[in-house]
DNA sequence: GTCTATATGTTGATAGAC
DNA sequence: GTCTATCAACATATAGAC
């Protein structure tokens, strides 16, 4: 057991803070937000992130992206070793999550925080979630007659993960079916094309 | 000549603020922002759009839009007949323009002004987006032997729309070779497919 | 750990002069 | 059409008591 750096007060507050920062961006939650959801005051999450929203904004974004990279890897591997389960698993997985807004992060959120910050989250949020995913794609590339195409495994997981994300900005109206119908749909032309 | 309905004064307004919204999205950019630009007062602004900041985003995303869809079905258009060289222009002509960051839009901005003003410009930009796309995929799915696939047309329009806006997502590390090259990859798999 | 009190800045908005 | 003056509301942040 190791010793918890951290106080319960402390970790609530995190916890409150990625759940409203999750669900409505950066700029949109306030420090008065997350301090009435805890029932505390505002000025008392100073005591915890001296350096204030930023430093806290930056805490819970790397927790929940190391909390992303570990669920996505847990999930391909209980799929067993078929990529196409995989590559289903992590999508199901993605999508049962609450939602990461991605596009969101990275066109609006990073740019009204500190360039450091910025860019240390974005690389952080890049390896959290392409990696697990290139991996599934070096093994389904593995056997493409076509040789450039098989050095593509980087930006393919890039494709596949803006697919998964552009699902949960369509309107209703363009989902014919459940959800489940969608993802075995845009996996499907990804794996086959339209033409197939 | 029909009447002009505005001022000059009027249109530079929009445009300002139009290529501000464009770039940092709503609730970044201030009325004194705008004004800023324009060399006048932030209350100015009051002059031309009495109803304030929303009703300025209101009216400046519409005119986007609108201008998105002449866009982009002129230079369908002038793709000639064959719907690969369709998509290809279509492709282009969305990245030469001002990004549109539709992620953040739908995931930010929309939430953040009235829920009337947030539906009418939902329907407005899947409409002006989807419609123009969904064309060229009915003519590149009539042929398909899968039936099912035949009528997915909808959906891989709005697959088609996340791919081009992931693709301005990516951090230059994962985009291997040219913007030119990115694109033809991404349709390549999206016509054929990863396996093919 | 949380509080009160307070500083300091920014924002969207209104009224009325020119 | 643009200005000045002014506002109320809300933001992040600091200092110090309990």
């Amino acid at each position: 057991m190791e010793q918890p750096t951290h106080t319960e007060a402390h970790e609530r507050v995190i916890i409150v803070a990625d759940q409203l920062f999750a669900e409505r961006g950066y700029q949109a939650v306030t420090l008065r937000d997350i301090a009435q959801h805890l029932g505390i005051r505002h000025t008392s999450l100073y005591y915890h992130f001296p350096r204030g929203k930023e430093e806290l904004f930056v805490e819970v974004t790397k927790r929940r992206m190391q909390s992303y990279r570990a669920g996505l890897e847990q999930a391909i591997q209980q799929a067993g070793s078929d990529w196409m389960a995989q590559l289903r698993a992590a999508a199901f997985w993605l999508l049962e999550q609450p939602t990461m807004h991605l596009g969101r992060m990275l066109q609006s959120d990073m740019h009204v925080i500190s360039d450091e910050a910025s860019e240390q989250l974005r690389r952080i949020v890049f390896t959290s979630l392409l990696q697990p995913l290139e991996g599934i794609f070096r093994v389904a590339l593995a056997t493409n007659a076509d040789p450039t195409k098989r050095q593509r495994g980087a930006t393919i997981a890039g494709m596949f993960l803006s697919l998964i994300e552009g699902i949960e900005n369509l309107p209703p109206s363009y989902v014919a079916g459940s959800k489940q119908e969608l993802v075995d749909t845009v996996l499907d032309i990804l794996i086959n094309g339209i033409r197939n």
